[in-house]
DNA sequence: TAGCCGTGGGC
DNA sequence: TGCCCAAGGCT
């Protein structure tokens, strides 16, 4: 890498680590001492949903499971449960499943590398990089939806990120990463937290931004090129995702089994009923505990 | 790989 | 009001 190319980069990234050291938020897995499978939890509930709505259930479901083996010895409806409305349930039951594998293979403590990160159920390659970053402060790019965003607008002058590509959006991170480790875990984590709150998706506060002065979509004056935009989410109004959650919702608040013709009223459209129970009971959110009876996992 | 998978808050 | 967005992952 050119010299000039390597001081910019140390100069991006100096800019990012100083301004989040005065603006971090104090979020529970910032903590010093936060163990790493509070970091595990947290990373679970925080794929698409707001920090503000996670870090109540967070502290819940710590003081309940403490450590993997505590979540693994309960049913997963236990579980599915206590995700309440985080919203994706599934990722609830996959982070049950994570106990388990971790409780079997990993002798109850959560791994530190990312390929076996990776080989956790619900684990992908943001969460498998954050762990491997926030938990044990090993050196990866971690590459969010906040991080692409900065780097698509300081650093490629585009007004927002384009689809998600591992093989773009890892290198383009690598290549800004400090040297040091906890330098580099400081620079994952301010990235992120640029996006989160200055370099956001819909406002951005340049005047904010420790990076105004070197961005490049601001020095080419905010050009609008035509960054092909997220594919646009169906309606969820009458959507069968929407007859899901009315479902699992009435099986959350219920102690024990519940009859078809009960939760059928969670969903007035007979045919959109079918179709939500089956696909809740082939995905194991919800399991026929007897003829016409049903109950979470 | 594009589509699917919840829920709530902001504008 | 309706749409967009939120520390993604899976198939």
């Amino acid at each position: 890498m050119p010299a000039e190319t390597d001081s910019a980069a140390r100069q991006f990234a100096t800019r990012v680590i100083d301004w989040f050291g005065v603006h971090a938020r104090d979020l529970p897995w910032r903590r010093p001492g936060f163990p790493p499978w509070g970091t595990l939890v947290s990373e679970f509930m925080l794929q698409q949903t707001p920090v503000v709505r996670v870090i109540p259930r967070l502290d819940e479901w710590l003081t309940r499971w403490p450590t993997p083996a505590d979540l693994a010895a309960a049913p997963a409806g236990d579980a599915v449960r206590a995700w309440q409305s985080l919203g994706y349930p599934r990722r609830a039951l996959n982070l049950h499943a994570c106990a388990v594998a971790i409780t079997d293979r990993f002798d109850g403590a959560v791994p530190n590398d990312v390929p076996a990160l990776l080989s956790l159920p619900g684990v992908g390659d943001y969460t498998a990089r954050a762990v491997a970053v926030f938990a044990f402060g090993s050196r990866h790019p971690v590459v969010d939806t906040n991080v692409r965003r900065v780097i698509a607008r300081a650093v490629e002058a585009q007004p927002d990120a384009a689809a998600p590509n591992a093989r773009h959006d890892l290198p383009a991170m690598a290549a800004l990463l400090p040297a040091d480790d906890d330098d580099a875990a400081r620079f994952n984590a301010g990235m992120m937290e640029l996006g989160a709150l200055v370099c956001t998706a819909r406002s951005p506060t340049c005047e904010r931004c420790p990076l105004a002065e070197v961005c490049a979509w601001r020095q080419a004056g905010y050009p609008a090129t035509d960054v092909a935009r997220r594919p646009t989410q169906k309606r969820y109004e009458g959507s069968d995702r929407q007859a899901r959650g009315a479902i699992l919702a009435v099986l959350r608040a219920s102690d024990g089994a519940v009859p078809t013709h009960v939760l059928a009223e969670a969903v007035p459209d007979a045919a959109q009923f079918g179709r939500a129970l089956a696909g809740l009971l082939k995905d194991g959110l919800v399991t026929a505990t007897a003829d016409d009876l049903f109950a979470l996992p």
